[in-house]
DNA sequence: AATATTTATCGTAATTTTACGATTAATGCT
DNA sequence: AGCATTAATCGTAAAATTACGATAAATATT
């Protein structure tokens, strides 16, 4: 127990699940905004807009990366990320297509 | 340890953060896709659509409740919920204005 | 009144997440 | 070659999440 039954649900409800997961802490909603505004970013630059240990955020791109949602390469000593943008509008279209309002009834709540 | 450092980031930070974590299950995003689809859903409906047993449905839905993200009401024994697409769209919306690209170089990783 | 139905809550266990410091690996500099 | 810098990984602890069954509370039904 304690463990996400993934299995049972279908692949898109994973993939926008994922997605939304991976935005799912200011951390890493912060490292996403900073690599958006300057479009590259080497590691220790994001390390220092954060209040967090270099281990600590290196934890986080390590998920933003697992989820597509950036990338990163090396560069000598320093590393350096980017953001996805086809993986953030993939996010969107996925969030437009699956939250569409049907043709049921109004809501009385 | 263990424990979110929310207070260290800024409100926007956590208010996107927290939508897309209550998003990011994929048990809550089939909740959200049935809510929106039907628009109303009384709680024993959505519980037959999941194969999860109805404490975990409860708890799920709770926790979107708690984001915002549905609204639910009592109506005898049953209980309604329905999509809030008001939250939805503060969602998409935090989404696009927080994850604009800047005017900064471009990407070469 | 007794029973059934519906859903929230409680208690609990397994797992994951978050955070940190310490260490390692790799490159760059003197 | 030796030292400094940068960033990933390891080890660990605390807390949160996920899941379930059992129970409770509240309304319906007979």
């Amino acid at each position: 127990m304690g463990t996400r039954k993934t299995a049972v649900f279908g692949e898109i409800e994973n993939e926008l699940a994922e997605l939304a997961k991976a935005i799912g802490h200011p951390a890493r909603v912060a490292i996403l905004r900073e690599l958006a505004n300057r479009n590259v970013c080497v590691c220790g630059e994001i390390v220092d807009t954060l209040p967090l240990a270099q281990s600590t955020v290196s934890q986080h791109l390590k998920e933003l990366k697992a989820a597509g949602l950036i990338s990163g390469t090396v560069e000598g000593v320093k590393s350096c990320y980017c953001i996805n943008w086809a993986a953030l509008e993939r996010f969107k279209t996925l969030l437009d297509d699956f939250f569409k309002p049907g043709s049921g009834q109004n809501c009385a709540c």
